[in-house]
DNA sequence: AAACATTTGGAAAACGTTACCCACATCACC
DNA sequence: GGTGATGTGGGTAACGTTTTCCAAATGTTT
């Protein structure tokens, strides 16, 4: 039982079996040209006679992996985890298999994990809101084909996919605006790198939130806290902002688990949403829609993001030479339990 | 800006520059035996120089890849996250690069990934809840090491990395005893595959629980709802509990989802959480601990699990036959607000 | 029937690394 | 000054594929 496993079938064992070449089996594996149907139905039936499945390192050190690295900053985001459905769901019945690298956050972890991913000659890399510095994505995407999802600004050396953060945050503005409130706050995550400030969505967030506030003639009830995109973040900016002299009506957190950790501290505070205070996510996490929760909130579709990533990828990787694309998704409002008119 | 990557460095490539052997400087990279401080001072200046980076794939064919493969069931599972801190903890300074593949519930799909990972040489494997067949794994782990986790029963072929189901059952019981419950229901998942089934931690905790309700002489008072480890299961177990002749008066759910599922039909049946029932989770995940849940649930110290498996995953790497060990960690009880005394 | 195109199958050379050997130099010890 | 032991470095054959030819057979057109 314990014996150690015999060597294992190649293309050659495959081969003697079927008494053709190797190359003729390495034609029928990737369904090259060159085989005839005859020749296809021996190799075949020789394959499945003896079990035989190819060598990924042979393979990636000739032609292709078959592997497309996914790299996400932190597993425990219930939106990642949407976008990675949407890969695995697009990719499913394609040769390509799926591997992804534990949460890396931080640039020298993210470093890191590319370099892993490049290393093993993957067919091509899908890069979730990634910090790196622009220059050193555009040299990935030069070598190894590369989608870069939730981070704007476009490129001419990898596609991308966004959602339209702006447009998210005037959609929780609107809405508040809609119920009576003027006061209305954001809590942001602060961004200290000057070169990504522009691209990342939390930034974009915030710029909407203004942005909308002026729309609406309220620039002087902008009010910002700036934190961190975390639930500790959001417990800290809601504090703050509760200690103003004027206090907002309603918050507009910059995430689902910002607003988790706000609804914290709101309770601490002898207050009651909605009837204090209003509160809106984004993300529209499985969290936002669960019961007792139940918060109002952005909703990104990640699984489309996530399709739409793959479906580019698969397509680059076809035809490395073509123009890159920008993707960009509209966000929708889920309204809930945790926003309600001014009394 | 655009223009196509040149080609990669290589060994040959910092060989020539070196001027010493393509041995040598595979001597280096590996800290093999045979070379000198001088060498190893030349060959690494060269590297540095160069920008040189193994290619995984070449390595693969002859050696190893540094690569190790994580399957798990299911990425939305905060438990599942923890383990896979306590992994990347124990080898982040390691030689080792981890690599997961998303989302792989059902047999087929858990075979479609073991056999990825094989296929891609990977040094060592570690398997979270598998559902495969013993008879399987035990073939995996032939020509692969590997490491079992979260599934009981012993094996010669990989290391077990477990937690006590039975005990922690236990203090769910002994604890809702103590407060004064005598009908206390339990939500199991129920399982079909029969070789399988005392080896699944649900069954253990079934088990554990009605090994527990005996022991206080409360075997009249065992009842089971037969659901699935979800939230709807949780819903449909609560309800099929709360609709029998004389009620629980607490339940006992089998994973912290159900419990989330559990609560809600709760909440519908207008019952209030723990006046009129006491409710208990198992896997102490982040929204147990989150304030407006608070949920009395049984901790794994996902974390230390994780770190003991790759531990020893890496330490059967170097020694493949080595006697195969099973670490069985005790769970403890964090009790919080739904969970009271009987009135 | 000749000339040319297409299809079919295979031989052999990569791909980049490691493992196995062997050669040589140096050193210690009878 | 032999004789091993030890340290140091390199030559070369794998590893299992894919890719690039090339040759033979077959089909098609003039």
């Amino acid at each position: 039982m314990d014996r150690p496993a015999p060597r294992r079938v190649t293309i050659v064992d495959v081969a003697r079996h079927a008494q053709v070449s190797t190359t003729a089996v390495s034609k029928v594996l990737r369904n090259a040209y060159g085989a005839s149907p005859a020749m296809r139905l021996k190799v075949q039936q020789a394959i499945d006679d003896l079990g035989y499945r190819p060598n990924a390192a042979a393979r990636g050190l000739r032609g292709q992996t078959y592997t497309i690295g996914v790299m996400l900053p932190e597993l425990r985001n219930l939106f990642f985890a949407d976008i990675l459905d949407g890969i695995t769901a697009q990719l499913g019945d394609s040769v390509y298999q799926v591997l992804l690298a534990p949460g890396c956050n931080g640039e020298k972890a993210e470093a890191r994990v590319i370099d892993a991913m490049v290393d093993r000659s993957m067919d091509g890399l899908i890069l979730i809101a990634p910090v790196s510095a622009k220059a050193r994505l555009t040299e990935v995407a030069r070598h190894t084909p590369t989608v870069v999802v939730g981070r704007h600004g476009s490129s001419t050396a990898y596609d991308t996919v966004t959602d339209d953060d702006i447009a998210g945050a005037a959609l929780v503005v609107d809405h508040l605006v809609g119920l009576g409130h003027r006061r209305i706050a954001h809590i942001e995550h602060h961004e200290t790198d000057r070169v990504r400030l522009a691209e990342m969505p939390n930034t974009q967030r915030a710029n909407g939130y203004r942005q909308a506030m002026t729309a609406h003639g309220l620039e002087a009830e902008i009010d910002v806290a700036s934190t961190s995109y975390t639930q500790a973040g959001g417990y800290l900016g809601a504090q703050q902002l509760l200690a103003r002299p004027n206090p907002p009506t309603a918050i507009f957190a910059g995430a689902d688990v910002v607003a988790l950790g706000a609804m914290e501290a709101i309770a601490e505070a002898g207050l009651t949403i909605p009837g204090d205070i209003s509160l809106a996510g984004y993300d529209n996490s499985a969290l936002a829609a669960f019961g007792p929760i139940s918060l109002t909130s952005v909703d990104q579709d990640g699984r489309q993001m996530g399709a739409d990533a793959a479906r580019l990828l698969v397509d680059r990787i076809g035809q490395r030479d073509r123009r890159t694309a920008q993707i960009t998704l509209s966000p929708t409002l889920v309204t809930r339990r945790t926003t309600a008119a001014l009394p």
